[in-house]
DNA sequence: GCGTTCACG
DNA sequence: ACGTACGTGAACGCC
């Protein structure tokens, strides 16, 4: 019985698919398309043929022997589409769950691969099939090779063999090669000889059978024209069947048992199931329907009648249950850790959970386990910290182990770091999950876990497992998305700085949020007192669901809005603030919402995490946000109150040290300085360099009036209009915000247009950019995918456009304020300030400071925030000083 | 675990 | 005609 051997071009047929389909993305926002149709058309030609053994070959890089050649091969070939390229990544996982061999190597294309394969798969009388999206390959063709080929996009294939050659163009495989090299092939830039196309081509080989006899009898050649163009190409069509010939005799292939390919049903394929279902192809899951699952779950819900309920496919991935756990040694007492890698020069290190998996990166498949208050006691250890300190640590997310190392003991722990949750989150800064086990299964195809399965020990340690293969293959997409320099510049830098303002913490007063705690408790007892009289008995004013139930069935108020899911009535406070001039209920539950709030988060919430040490520890989160500002939890330190004054008194809890003062630091209109940099809008731009009262500006501009003649209630629409610019402006969000009808909205927001040129056609052309890119970009090159600006759904598009309006403003925002941290953090140290940063608040830093360093610190942090960022408008900042963060005072 | 609400820039 | 302002985190109710 003949092997049958499928040998795939997958550079040919991605290209297909991706030009073939419309841009399909997944659930996660990956481009989707070409994957999807070299999905289907595989599977198919799987099913179809049955083959024994399958290889798939993909081109390596433009550089290759024919470039050698001819510098121009190829050359005017456009660049691989930005949505297409990560595709290629995600056809090599697909590909590896589905256990098929892929190949490429520099210097050659997948067609020398293939056809070497073809050449020693064909021996001995067994069969081969080539499958691909291009001809390429025809000159390949033999009894026992043929070739099938993709037509109209990818839906129908053909098959080539002899006798189909023969039919179409008379001619045996050998010649297709001279076929090229007479009549050239514009997608390649073959030259081929001038002026001489198929027809002809075939004609003369008709007559001469190959191209070196054409050239021996070009004066026996019919046509004066003709002969001149064969005299005058004679060297272009020698070189260009050079370029034409496949490589067949590559070394290195000759095993071919390495394809041998082994067929499994899509339910035994939990690894497959998985990536159909992360790229969102619910089609090809199809099959899952009524079939039966190895294992695990849906057991039960099987036993009834045998199928799978269709749920199991629309569920969230199911996770892998057998999966081999490496080996690793649990230490109880890590002081000895020193000893295992006082040499190493690298440490893996991964944490999950509680634990904390260790391996020197020279041999990392010994790997040590331990658990966190076992570290915690081995901090102390004076070699510990020296050894720490000295090495270079390697992992996903480092940030909370230094900011132990400082908090319990190494104070001076400074090691130098690679963050490959940093590196990954520039890749893709929306991802949810960047622990090493996640990057394992985007960057390397590894299974999904069935993590509740594992003990946290052996999943720390499968993390580190995954360490040197993730730095190499995200090292290289850093590089080649140019995003390399943010990471050195700020993200891997900015890990210290924050580690250090973590592990300092700021001084809360007990006391005070005590107090607060009373008073605000006692504020919603009065106004749900009287809530009750009104309703008429009590509810819990917290649920909603009972909320809207009083008011709108029992009251009898009319509903203004439901809620998204038009489940139920909304209580949101724009419902209620309007109904509050006419119903005092309305205006009480807002009174109480407040008060609740304030209780609740603030001055109970913050309590309960405020350490042995006084003071509250948050943890900034550098991987979270879309546009590259940072997050602040347990507890969120970035939103306490401060918009009224009853919310605003929480902030006179947040002390400075003894013997100390706090020092708030904000840019001033940081956004719309940036805007005005980005748009290079000159009226903006003038703004700022004169320091006007820029949303009084705005209104003055956009009314035509003088801006002495603007009213408060102007200025407050003007301040509006600047927020909804930076925000994407619509005219329904506009008239939301101000109350004002759509019309209206929209006349402002076209007379604003008209005065600032400048952010017109930065808003038409950071769109179409975003378009023609895939992403969006700040100033200092982060960048923001965004598939959805060629989404057909309108929704999406409209919201993927605001997108593009407004990160590009917020994020290089983030990027400056992050810059000034480290110039801030820098300074500080080379003046030998004993101040410390405390908290990022986006546009604001605290610090504490002692008294003695009162000026020349107001300085300092003035100086390096104003010049974090040259922007083409000044950048500003507004200092104060004070005791606590509520009585602050300008300086 | 998800939806709703509301605190911040 | 579509249904909307950008970016977060925490508490709470409810299933």
């Amino acid at each position: 019985m003949p092997t049958k051997f499928l040998v795939v071009d997958g550079s040919s047929l991605l290209h297909r698919a991706f030009f073939a389909l419309p841009l399909l993305t997944s659930p996660g926002g990956e481009f989707t398309n070409a994957v999807y149709g070299f999905a289907t058309m595989l599977g198919k030609v799987l099913q179809k043929e049955q083959p024994q053994r399958v290889a798939v070959c993909f081109d390596k890089s433009r550089h290759t022997f024919r470039t050698e050649l001819y510098a121009d091969y190829k050359g005017q070939r456009a660049a691989t589409p930005a949505e297409l390229s990560p595709q290629f990544e995600s056809c090599k996982q697909l590909l590896q769950t589905m256990g098929i061999v892929w190949e490429e190597r520099e210097g050659f294309e997948a067609d020398d691969i293939i056809g070497t394969l073809a050449r020693l798969g064909a021996a001995d009388k067994n069969e081969v099939l080539i499958l691909t999206g291009d001809r390429d390959s025809f000159q390949l063709i033999t009894e026992n090779v043929r070739v099938m080929m993709t037509r109209k996009g990818i839906s129908v294939t053909e098959l080539w063999d002899l006798a189909a050659l023969q039919e179409h163009y008379g001619l045996r495989p050998a010649q297709m090669i001279d076929l090229k090299a007479l009549m050239g092939d514009a997608s390649d830039n073959i030259p081929g000889v001038a002026g001489i196309g198929e027809k002809t081509a075939l004609k003369l080989l008709a007559e001469y059978h190959d191209l070196d006899t054409v050239l021996a009898n070009i004066e026996n050649v019919n046509g004066k024209a003709l002969r001149a163009k064969l005299e005058n190409g004679r060297e272009s069509a020698l070189l260009s069947r050079q370029l034409a010939i496949i490589d067949c005799h590559m070394s290195g292939y000759a095993d071919l048992t390495k394809y041998d390919y082994q067929s499994q049903p899509l339910a035994f394929n939990q690894p497959l199931i998985e990536f159909y279902k992360r790229m969102g192809f619910t089609s090809l899951l199809k099959p899952l329907e009524g079939a039966v699952k190895p294992a695990g779950k849906s057991a039960a819900a099987m036993s009834k009648n045998g199928s799978a309920k269709k749920s199991d496919i629309e569920d969230k991935p199911e996770p892998q249950a057998d999966v081999a756990m490496p080996e690793y040694e649990q230490l109880f007492t890590p002081a000895s850790l020193t000893q295992l890698l006082a040499a190493a020069e690298t440490v893996y290190l991964n944490a999950y959970k509680d634990y904390f998996a260790f391996a020197d990166k020279a041999a990392p498949e010994k790997i040590y386990v331990t658990e966190k208050q076992a570290l915690l006691t081995a901090l102390a250890e004076p070699s510990f910290g020296e050894w720490l300190s000295g090495c270079q640590i390697c992992g996903c997310d480092i940030k909370p182990f230094l900011t132990m190392l400082l908090r319990y003991g190494r104070a001076d722990a400074s090691p130098r770091l690679i963050d490959l949750a940093l590196a990954a989150y520039l890749l893709e800064p929306t991802a949810a999950d960047y622990q090493a086990q996640a990057l394992a299964v985007r960057y390397l195809g590894w299974p999904l876990l069935a993590e509740k399965q594992y003990e946290p020990a052996a999943l720390a340690a499968y993390g580190i497992a995954a360490l040197t293969d993730l730095k190499q293959k995200i090292w290289q997409r850093l590089q080649t998305e140019d995003l390399q320099h943010l990471y050195d510049e700020i993200e891997q830098p900015l890990i210290q700085v924050l580690a250090d303002m973590e592990a300092t913490g700021i001084v809360v007063s007990r006391s005070t949020l005590e107090g607060l705690n009373r008073e605000f408790t006692q504020e919603e007892a009065a106004h749900a007192a009287r809530i009750y009289e009104l309703a008429g008995h009590s509810f819990n004013i917290n649920s909603p669901k009972q909320l809207g139930e009083i008011l709108f069935v029992e009251l009898g108020i009319e509903p203004l809005k439901k809620t998204k899911t038009k489940t139920g009535f909304s209580t949101s406070v724009e419902v209620l603030e309007q109904l509050a001039g006419q119903y005092e209920i309305a205006a009480e539950v807002l009174a109480f919402r407040s008060a609740s709030k304030l209780r609740s988060t603030y001055a109970e919430g913050l309590q309960t995490l405020i350490a042995d040490d006084g003071r509250l520890h948050t943890s900034f989160n550098q991987t979270v946000t879309a546009t590259g500002r940072l997050s602040s939890t347990d507890p969120n330190l970035q939103n306490i109150p401060v918009r009224t004054d009853m919310g605003r008194r929480l902030r006179k809890a947040f002390c400075a040290s003894p013997g100390c003062v706090l020092l708030a630091a904000d840019y001033s209109q940081i956004e719309l300085r940036v805007l005005a940099h980005i748009s290079d809008d000159k009226v903006l731009q003038q703004s700022f360099f004169n320091n006007e009262d820029i949303h009084a500006r705005t209104a003055a501009e956009v009314l035509g009036i003088d801006m002495q003649a603007v009213t408060p209630e102007q200025r407050r629409n003007a301040k509006a209009v600047n927020f909804g610019i930076v925000y994407g402006i619509s005219d329904f969000g506009l008239s939301q915000d101000l109350g004002i009808s759509r019309a209206e909205a929209k006349a402002y927001i076209e007379a604003y247009l008209q005065r600032y040129d400048g952010v017109r056609h930065y808003m038409k052309n950071i769109v179409e950019q975003g378009r023609e890119h895939g992403y969006v970009q700040t100033l200092c090159g982060r960048k923001r995918w965004l598939p959805d600006l060629h989404s057909r759904n309108f929704n999406l598009r409209s919201f993927a456009e605001r997108t593009a309006l407004n990160t590009p403003i917020q994020g290089t925002a983030a990027d400056i304020i992050k810059l000034a941290m480290l110039k801030v953090a820098a300074d500080m140290q080379a003046a030998g300030m004993k101040s410390k940063m405390l908290l990022q608040v986006h546009d604001e830093l605290i610090f504490d400071v002692p008294l003695a360093e009162q000026q020349p610190m107001t300085e300092l942090v003035r100086l390096a925030m104003e010049s974090a960022f040259a922007l083409k408008v000044p950048l500003v900042v507004d200092a104060k000083l004070g005791e606590n963060w509520y009585e602050m005072h300008k300086i």
